[in-house]
DNA sequence: CGATGACTTGAACGCCATCAATCGCTGTGG
DNA sequence: CCACAGCGATTGATGGCGTTCAAGTCATCG
């Protein structure tokens, strides 16, 4: 379906099993907020999520934001094969990250063959998550956008039942390309019409989803009115 | 600029030079709208476009469509890193394209390492047309879409200043997200407004480009009403 | 020469952005 | 300990932009 944003997670290769062997590997703490590289910097480094959250974007020249992706525990991110960073990447919440250099990896290219192809399996996840996301901002209505990236998060992100999301109604709708108001109002719809539930939490960022089939279902394009009301 | 679409045609690798010495080349040709490979079919071969045009697309559910490139003479398609293609390409006009077996090019990366980093430079370039794509469909407006439709092909087929285009409004439409009408007043808000004029072409799709300078403008974002009408 | 396809243009509606107000919680400082 | 500022989220009102529906032109083709 083309409204699963997220890559099969089992496809990815962990930093450390299909890239690893490799020495030059540490770990490194960022605090809510802060800045773990920017666009257009060098991109010496490739990353992986330990605990907590990422979020890669770019800013446009008004001020507007595009949130390309939100990173989870087990992601790689910063992977642009090329000397620059193409998104900056912020933690969402305090995170853990381990880095490899890229230059250890281009070195182990040399004597590992297998690795460049590891490394053009990870960007062709890329695409694909992209080519998929593609779809969502170039056709769906608000609706869609927010269902959609509902089921991402319930297959990515759900823990005992529970979605528990790190970022806040603006990150998302940078995601989406909408504004936040009307991520917002799309929650609470779906809260109303019994698609999803609120745990105790002044937030409203712990989700139960209560009807999966229909927001898939609310996902797909929508020819009638159905029985959704946003009132 | 990130509304640039096109990937510098330079950075490419073209089929001959980079994945060159391979025997299994062969030419075929296609009449307007021949469905070259369809979405989900297998990836046996790869392909370049010698003289034509191709558009790669997805149908969505309800008939909605999305076309994800137009690849011109020189460009590569068809390039999915999968056993599956992940897109439909069809033939905008009639249209030559040389392919090559992806069997072979597998048996080529085992006795040319460098092959399978031709293969990750064009899934990288790949992966920044989407990433810059992405900006356009998320967050700007039909003007500036058209705005930066034009630019992109104003740069890629602009030949004794005049833009032959080979595809309809409506495929221009399902690039760009737009209702083919949309892009229809644009093309004409345009010419009121100075920015371009058609050659006599009862189709209307030979275009010069008169203000370049002022497309540009226009595609980035905008904060004012600035001196342009619709009307 | 009627039919078809590509494009343009007009009119009306509806979705979503924008602006604005409010609420609840958190944390900070007096 | 309490007052208050500040942030995140919700909700309402309004208007604009782009879709949708519709009609009409022109060229091409069977």
């Amino acid at each position: 379906m083309f409204t699963i944003l997220s890559t099969d997670p089992n496809k990815k290769p962990r930093l450390v099993s299909e890239l690893g062997g490799l020495s030059h590997t540490e770990e490194f703490k960022y605090s809510k907020d802060a800045e773990i590289f920017g666009e257009a910097g060098p991109a010496d480094y490739i990353y992986q999520v330990i605990e907590g959250a990422v979020r890669t974007h770019k800013l446009l020249s008004d001020g507007r934001r595009h949130i390309g992706a939100f990173h989870l525990p087990g992601d790689i991110f910063g992977l642009d094969n090329g000397d620059f960073h193409r998104f900056t990447a912020e933690a969402i919440v305090d995170t853990t990250v381990r880095l490899v250099k890229r230059q250890s990896l281009e070195r182990a290219t040399k004597t590992e063959p297998a690795m460049v192809r590891s490394l053009l399996t990870m960007t062709t996840a890329n695409l694909q998550h992209v080519e998929n996301h593609i779809l969502l901002l170039g056709r769906n209505t608000a609706r869609e956008r927010v269902a959609a990236f509902l089921i991402e998060m319930n297959g990515r992100l759900k823990s005992a039942g529970v979605i528990a999301l790190p970022m806040n109604r603006r990150d998302i709708a940078d995601y989406l390309g909408l504004a936040f108001e009307t991520v917002s109002r799309m929650f609470r719809a779906f809260e109303r019409n019994g698609y999803l539930r609120f745990l105790i939490d002044p937030r409203q960022r712990q989700i139960v989803i209560l009807n999966a089939a229909g927001l898939t279902k609310l996902d797909a394009p929508r020819k009638r009115k159905d029985t959704f009301s946003v009132d």
